[in-house]
DNA sequence: CATGAATGAGCCTTCATTCAT
DNA sequence: GATGAATGAAGGCTCATTCAT
């Protein structure tokens, strides 16, 4: 059985993310795939060309994950209140891939963290990333105000800023807090997001 | 001049937080501090002594700050208006210890981030800090309902948590996006929020 | 010309016998065998490993030796008398792995105390080696009792240990005192002993 | 309380024996006896004087203790039967100078091989005790053998180096070996010793 | 293609020694 | 006298990287 240059990505994501790059040894990344150092190298000019291509390798998969997590065309109200669980949300990091790459949320943005640190200028596409997100959040937002979910009067630029900046502020300290019930505050917080936001001619809950 | 434990506790901070925990060799913090590595271990048993004891002290003054910037007894508004700027905010990391220690908020985030990883142990005292800081926030909301200046039918709680998550995840992604207006924004979010939880009979302005 | 492990071994005996543990530093030896430190990581895991396992090498060469050294079958007196001639016994240490690895007898004496100090758990293969010995010597005995050339009446077990421990003792006490004539002195000891053991039909000589 | 030259030579014994040479640091010593690194440079030019003067000083204990042990005026017999009671000698040596400063006695023929290694001009002194100490024994034969104690047909010198060897070389591997009962296999030795070299006359038992 | 031996630089750590106070 | 800060050299160890096979 071939060692693919994908599998070494996924192998390598899922230690640079749990061990860190420096901590992360290319001896240790091959003996998990049951090749030798040597081997990495056919495929990579360096370990730093393997982080950087790896975390990009990640990038792209959060950026297609979080497309997808955008619907349009469905009430904006049940769409939103998934993404308050900030447990639940959190969850979802773990199995983002598929691929049983990654740990928890912290794991991802210490990682992401880190390669800002070492290659300042991976930032671009992180910064792109999170554009589109909030992007796709405004259009989300827009969408509700056309079909008169939600007051037309609120800027939808704020909106999705207030609720993206939320969601990562609350799983940061979520994951740091052990006691703390993000899914519990999430739909506190929830509550009285949507019950501001609303059009006014919706039925009151 | 000597040096004192508590300079090697401050330049340390300047590069764990900088370079990371493996990349900030002791030969160049002791180089910085014109001593040499030995002397390091004048004052501390290893490496990993060192940094635990600098995340230490980073983490008091932090919370000293923290408990300093909430006050009772004046408008809730104008003070709420502070923590919504977000570049501001941010800005007050690096002047927070007033010694020059720490870059920017990434800077802290990742710090903090990384002790996690290496001493599990110290998760607790972040929790601490975190906890304290929330139920600061959720007195002062509490003291202004009590005052008549925002509504009472909301929960201090939620309120408390909704305002920390928003301001960390604010910053995180504003230390991201380097083209993200953080105050612009927050002053946006500041805005919506502010008008949702000030008090009916409060003039509009 | 490639450095095998098997010559790592035995450079490393040679330097642990002579400069003890902690005075052998792995630069020197892998400077002895023009390689550089890294390359012993290659074969070894650390320094603790290579000494074990370089004792056990040895331990394992001084055992056959020891083995060997005992031949049933021949008449007694002659195997005896040449285990009496201390300073011949001690020669033979040196040459004992036909590699050039020891020194003299003080310095394989000085290697296995010092396994002993930082690694009790070989304190049971040398303790074998002893025990097989012995129990050799016994049969020797016993051998020479059935055939009639000894007195029938002595006990094998107390003459194996008594030989063991003279010709241990005796040469402990040879490699320190260097004016000392260890073959004079274990002739005129062999000549008791064998007075004192030899049955008495033997023709006195 | 002030601390004694003697007290640091006796701890330095303590730990040099127990701890090997490079094991022991000044810091450790000087610690156990309250005192700092400082104050031991005091007393002593180096770490390498230090240790020759506490070897010297334990090899001047030794000497007198192994010159008391020979006691000339008694009957030999019993006198004898002590020496080769292995395990019994084996516990004198943790007692030998009331102080408290040995272990056992491997550290002690640890403790003089390796400093044999470091200052071979040290050899001397050992041997003049190894000296004194036969010629000691010497003498015991010889008295006993004019007393008509023992035969009068044999070698002194050889007997007092068959004594001392066995006991050191009995001693050696008894300490090696832990299943093994030194008294019982000393005793089976004696009997067979003192048979050989009871006068004629003597009282067989 | 892949292996595995070997390198070399850098790191943490220890510690005897010095010296100003 | 004695302390404690500081040095500097050395050692064990790790690991990315290279290269002959």
């Amino acid at each position: 059985m071939k060692v693919t240059k994908e599998q070494i990505l996924q192998k390598a994501i899922s230690f640079f993310s749990s061990h860190d790059y420096d901590r992360s040894s290319l001896n240790e990344i091959a003996g998990a795939l049951n090749i030798t150092k040597g081997g990495i190298y056919h495929y990579f000019e360096s370990k730093d060309d393997l982080f950087k291509e790896s975390v990009s390798y990640l990038l792209d998969i959060v950026d297609q994950q979080a497309s997808d997590s955008i619907e349009l065309g469905i009430p904006l109200k049940k769409l939103l209140k998934s993404f308050f669980l900030l447990d639940d949300v959190a969850g979802l990091y773990s199995q983002m891939t598929g691929l049983d790459i990654l740990g928890d949320y912290s794991d991802i943005v210490y990682l992401l963290f880190s390669v800002l640190k070492k290659f300042p200028e991976m930032r671009s596409k992180q910064e792109r990333i999170y554009a589109r997100y909030m992007m796709g959040m405004e259009m989300l937002f827009r969408d509700a105000q056309k079909r008169g979910e939600i007051r037309r009067d609120l800027d939808p630029e704020g909106l999705a800023f207030e609720l993206t900046a939320f969601v990562e502020g609350g799983m940061l300290i979520s994951s740091v807090s052990s006691g703390l019930d993000g899914n519990r505050l999430g739909t506190k917080v929830f509550d009285n997001f949507w019950k501001r936001i609303q059009s006014d001619s919706d039925d009151p809950e």
